[in-house]
DNA sequence: GTGAAAGCGCTAACAT
DNA sequence: ATGTTAGCGCTTTCAC
């Protein structure tokens, strides 16, 4: 009688096929589906796995196979950000069509420790690695695309190599929000953003600044505010613009957690600012906030999509995929200078 | 001159030996940053590495080591929920950690699916597998437990077998927002609930019902309603809840989603009856939301932590800890009946 | 329809 | 301090 607190050891297939009486290969064949097996034999196959509990060994395959796994990684920001939790999702979904698993890391927004994890991934064998890169150059990534790992960018383009990337359309929604709030008759457009280090904020003050070019209005330039990174820094940088004199009569967050910041600080105010903010968010409708949406889900799923092309043996110049943008109307961005 | 568009196959051990003049295993020595290798030696064997592109090949050490990866399993609902993005965030950096990486899976709250993937990840030989189930029965997992896998359960207890598990204290919790209500003068309290098959809802449910008993107070009985399962049909229930007569003066939504739906519903209304939300959210302070509290990050870091202490070798009885809550005031609980 | 032998890339055990 | 041998559990020839 075995003691009850011993691991016991899987069992291989080696004593599953002893079990049954017949030979290696021939236990692989029978629970691989594969041809030429009898059934009475299949079936007393099975019937040994089952009595033993027997389970495959994925790394042995794996092993065997050419030291390549089923897994995609992804490396990206904190996924108590809905953004990155929406991208991640979508990721999932799409690789589950594909009998693929997705191992997730958080690369703190610290360039080193992206390129550790990067490394960590790349000696799992992962089939595939998006990144939604923290780090600016991408150049360390070239030599690993060439040996085979198809890589997808996400968010941020490739810098220093050529690979496949879904970015959103920055520049477009950027304009269409700066379009909306002139059309709404403001002139004096405070815009807060993110790093600007990071290439899609970049892109949103560019489309930004276009509209207002674009519409001659230059009143806008005393209220630009970047390299806001946090709710709290944004919600201070909020309030210090309100307190101008004259102060902006329109706000333009570009990110949902600067647009959060700029909610806390407007909350309970007698008259609001107006408030366009990139990405939509969960209760922006119970809020009553105008946003430019885009699909993160499908962000994430469109990635999925071209490393499994790419896996699936796809070879060609890198391709980009660009996620449309659209404003969505809810009354915060229509509220006229006062 | 190679080809450019050739798949170069990754340079292996034996080939960086080859290069540094040395064995095998001396290789491994010196790249393992093992003792008993010479400097010079040390330092040959990784310029060899270097310049072949060597990367460590993980499936096969994890073959020879045991058949065991580096490889934590979570299987969850939708990480776009912000309940399940909060909890893997805090398994990741907790594994992160200790080495680990974490292999992430929804459910669809289908518990057919929830086996499969279960199956998938064993064949992974995952080091311990971290499940919010979304199946009643959680036998079939027995087997496994034993077999050296060990299992943590988040959110829900264990069902037919003895498993680590870390929960939410949904009884205290739901009594809490019961007796916050009551407080206020409340008597006609509506509860929205979700799936009744759902271990934390019925603690909930429990937990307010207890909090109306103690107080002598039968006038909820009309408002209960549960097996609410998404935004739209909580919505749709509040709304009816509202156009009773007499209607509810308060209500209490048991979890994120139908709190947001509660929120839909009462959007742009009159006279607001009183709102209690379990679970925190994003924008509650901006909304003024009251809501039961509890540390979702935590709740995964601990799971996370139990799971480690397992996998280094901790033997003993299963173990529940439970993440207490709190209720945060931010006005929608504290209104008066009307 | 079935089986025997080889080997994926690494590390553990045992020399030297 | 370094090298040799064996083998993790599986799949892939190739033979019968």
């Amino acid at each position: 009688m075995p003691a009850d607190d011993v691991t016991v050891r899987r069992p291989t297939l080696t004593q599953v096929a002893e079990l049954a009486g017949v030979s290696l290969k021939t236990a692989s064949r029978a629970l691989n589906q594969e041809p030429n097996v009898a059934a009475s034999t299949g079936r007393r196959v099975r019937d040994a796995a089952d009595l033993l509990g027997y389970r495959l060994n994925g790394i042995a395959r794996e092993l065997r196979r050419g030291a390549t796994s089923a897994l995609v990684g992804l490396v990206s920001g904190d996924l108590t950000n809905p953004f990155y939790s929406a991208v991640a999702s979508g990721i999932e979904r799409e690789l589950r069509q594909h009998g693929l698993l997705l191992i997730t890391a958080n690369n703190d927004e610290d360039a080193m420790l992206e390129r550790s994890l990067v490394d960590a991934f790349l000696e799992r064998r992962v089939r595939a690695l998006l990144v939604v890169p923290s780090a600016d150059d991408h150049e360390y990534l070239a030599i690993e695309g060439n040996r085979g790992v198809p890589f997808v960018f996400l968010d941020r383009p490739p810098d220093g190599l050529a690979a496949d990337a879904v970015l959103i359309d920055n520049v477009g929604g950027a304009r269409s929000a700066g379009d909306h709030l002139l059309a709404a008759g403001h002139r004096r457009i405070a815009l807060v953003g993110d790093l600007v280090r990071m290439a899609p904020q970049r892109g949103r003050i560019d489309g930004f600044v276009g509209a207002m070019r674009a519409a001659g209005n230059d009143a806008w330039e005393p209220y630009l505010r970047t390299d806001v990174h946090d709710v709290r820094h944004a919600e201070r940088t909020v309030r210090d613009l309100l307190a101008l004199d004259p102060a902006p009569t329109a706000i333009f967050t570009t990110n949902n957690r600067l647009t959060t910041g700029a909610l806390r600080a407007m909350r309970g105010l007698a008259d609001r600012p107006a408030l366009v903010g990139f990405d939509d968010f969960d209760l922006a409708d119970v809020l009553g906030t105008t946003v430019v949406a885009h699909d993160m889900t499908a962000l994430g799923r469109e990635a999925a999509r071209l490393a499994h092309e790419r896996i699936s043996g796809h070879s060609g110049p890198a391709r980009t995929i660009v996620i449309s943008t659209s404003v969505i109307t809810r009354g915060s961005g229509e509220r006229p200078p006062r």
